[in-house]
Formats: C-alpha cells, structure tokens, sequence
DNA sequence: AGAATAGTGTCTGTCAGACAGTATCGC
DNA sequence: GCGATACTGTCTGACAGACACTATTCT
C-alpha cells in the first residue's frame, strides 16, 4: 500500500538526556551526522520506526541506545512538538522524553560511537541548538525541576549507594539552588523509597552513612 | 512522492472535553459513525490533516469544531498514546488533550450535529469505551485533577459572572471530595485572576457577590 | 421567627525555612 | 586541638483543616 507522503507527517523522537557530574546538572547533546541542520547541535533523536518499534516509549529508547549507547534505567514522556515549519522535510511532530543517567553511568556513554557529543550546561547550553530544541530542553528542564520540586526524589540519577549529601547536591543542581540541609534531611525519614545501610562512606572527615533506594521505587511525588 | 504506509503510524488527536452541571464533572463522548469500532462510544478524535493544521493543538480544535460544533477556549496537551495495536488501522499515534467548556456553552455543544453524544459521568463513564479511551479519560482526569489539586482555579469552566460557591463547587465536582468554604475562600483572598465585581446574585436567600476572571488570567498554579 | 445560604473568625497541627548546635573523622 | 564534614535540635512563620460563629435574605 502506498498513499501520499503530505498525508502523514514525520513522526520524531527526542530525548533530553539529563546528569549531575562536578559541574550540575547537564544535558547530553549531539552533532547531527546528517541533512537536515547537518553540522549542528541538536538533542539525540531519531525517526519512529513502525516496523521495530512497539511504542513512542519504546523508539526512545533504541535511539538512545543505538546513538548514545547506553541503556537508560528511566524515560518519561514531557510533551509534543508539531508544525509545518519546525523540520526542512515538511510537517512533523517531535514527541519530547527526558531521560535521566546514573553518575556512574557518565562515562560509559557515546564510548562505541563515532559522532561527536557533549554534556552541556542543561540551564544555559553553550550550543545554539537546531530546530527548536532550545525550547524543548527549556520544557523538559522545567518539567523535570517540577517533579523534584514537589519532593520526587531523583534516585535514578545515583549510583547503587550514595550519602545523603550526595542525593541533596544532586537536587540542588536540577533546581538551580540551594537547599537546606535540615530540611531535606527531615523530609527523606518520612520516604518510602530509602533505605539506610550499615556502610559509611569515609572519607576526609567524619563518615558518611550510605543510602540505597528500594527497590522498584518510583520517581514521583 | 509517495512512501509505503507501514513507513507512517496513523497521526490522531483525541479530547476530553470536560464540563460541570447539576450532576458533577461530566465529560463529552460520541458514538463512532464510521470504521473501527463503529456504533461503539468514545472520546471525540480525528486524524491529523498536515494540510490544514498548523499544530497537534489546531488539529483538536478543528476536531471539536467539526464534530462537537463548538469553540473551546481551553485545551491543554495530556500525553500520547502509541503502538502497533491499539486501532485496527494499525500502528498508531493518539495525542490526547482535555479541554474545559464555560457552564454557559454545554447547551451549545452538537446543536448542528447528528451523530449521537452524550455527556458522560467523567469519574465513572456509563459507556464501555472504544480503543483505549478508558485509559485515556484516567489520564486526562488525573491530569485536570493534579492541576486543580495544586490549588490551579478552573475558571474556564465558570461564566462571565459567578458567585464563589459556584467555583467551589465547580473545584469539588472535579476533585470528587468537598472541600471546606473557609479554607477555599482565603485562597482566593491572594488570587491575581480574580476580581471582585459590585454585583450579586440574588437567589432564595442572602444574596451573593459575583466575582469574574481577569481578562487573559492563565489556568496554573 | 426560622430556615437557608453567604461570609468571617479562630484554634490547632503540620511543615518548611533558618540557623545554631553536636558528633566524628583526618591531620 | 583544629578544620571539615556529617548529622540533630529548636524556634518561627505560613498555611491547611476543622468548626463555630455572624450576616442577610426569603418565607
């Protein structure tokens, strides 16, 4: 069967790929390898493949895994991008993810793969992004700093262990400020999703308890 | 030019549109006139026409006009679903959207129109619905629910002129539990979106202040 | 007067912010 | 001991829930 391609439109994916290293909070962009936008940066994306794909979910991920290389633990779906005008190949539709990467996981990404990448600040990308996804990562950002506003705790960003100081600096990175230490800390006895282990982390000075998240907890309020 | 089909899912938008009357928060559903799942009750939805629509949203709006012969001021983007088997067209894409209809337009709605609708209970449907729209009512519902739970005033819902009462009630029927009069109208004490007209209500008893929305006032938090 | 609805006042518990204080390490 | 980091205690103000109270109308 064969029917007119300006009745369908190019159906996208795109995934705002998030972090915490020493830095704060980035976000994983890539050279586009192809037409069109060739050259520029971009947030990995790709085309949804009907034929292998068994969802919109689904495509994101083999996108991250066949461009990044890495298979990513948690994927939520932001919103839609959609217009005549948005992509030089005609009417398309972009459905936005944001993805979030372990720390430990940082170093295994884009390590098979040729094209060139990099871990951008997520609040203000050195790169001027192609198409419109300055405003995607804007959206995604906003929604991601929403859920940990409202008290999510983003346990998909750490490694297996971590100390309570850890889990605050990463925090403290997706939303852009400061917390209080007496207050997060109050805030976790009262979470489901924690569990304390009989491990101290040591180093320079007084150790710390390490902390594990339960498992099958869920990111949300 | 002309691309195999299975190359492009099946583009649609699909609405909850949303209203309140004497029996609580109701929702718009229709009887399908055509192929799949003819004869059998759904959320109102159509196929994307890239030659006419500017976005997923205009594409709803256009949906509404045609079927349900109305303007809606309101529309907001829940979340997609996908897959190869969710249409008996095959792989498909719905954008799903609810919309909020003023109290003084539900007698509006399907005027011109012939096929069957109903306003259905929004909580609990008295039809057993097509595709996976069940799913997507749970969705849009708890998404309007969230909004209004984090103390968002649904004034799209109001008419020009209403008393406070009416809005909470309006709040409770989409919330499904009572909410205390005192607490609800300090609320509204710090409200930018609410104005205070030199009007009332005169009903069986006291007489009510009518208050009316902020022109260009936003339906957030 | 009494019922009904509109609208206010107040007590209380919870929780976030601020910040001081204590504990335990390396040096 | 001293600096540094981990962790705790406490005061306070903002706000939600509960509920009693006052105000104004109709019948």
């Amino acid at each position: 069967m064969s029917v007119s391609r300006e009745l369908f439109p190019l159906v996208l994916v795109d995934i705002a790929l998030f972090c915490v290293d020493q830095r704060g909070l980035r976000v994983l962009v890539v050279r586009r390898a192809d037409e069109p936008e060739k050259g520029r940066w971009a947030l990995p994306g790709g085309i949804l493949k009907p034929d292998i794909d068994v969802s919109l979910q689904d495509a994101a991920l083999r996108v991250l895994r066949e461009k990044v290389g890495v298979e990513i633990p948690h994927l939520e779906e932001v919103c839609t991008f959609s217009g005549p005008d948005r992509d030089a190949r005609g009417w398309s539709i972009s459905v936005l993810f944001y993805a979030l990467l372990p720390r430990n996981e940082i170093e295994a990404v884009g390590k098979k793969k040729v094209e060139a990448l990099d871990w951008s600040d997520a609040a203000r990308p050195a790169q001027k992004l192609a198409f419109d996804h300055a405003a995607q990562l804007r959206r995604a950002l906003a929604t991601l700093r929403d859920k940990v506003e409202r008290h999510a705790l983003p346990l998909h960003l750490m490694p297996e262990k971590f100390t309570l100081t850890d889990l605050q600096r990463t925090c403290e990175a997706i939303l852009g400020r400061e917390l209080d230490k007496s207050v997060f800390r109050r805030r976790l006895k009262g979470s489901e999703d924690l569990l304390e282990l009989d491990e101290f982390e040591r180093g320079a000075q007084r150790p710390a308890q390490l902390w594990k998240a339960r498992v099958g907890f869920q990111f949300a309020v």
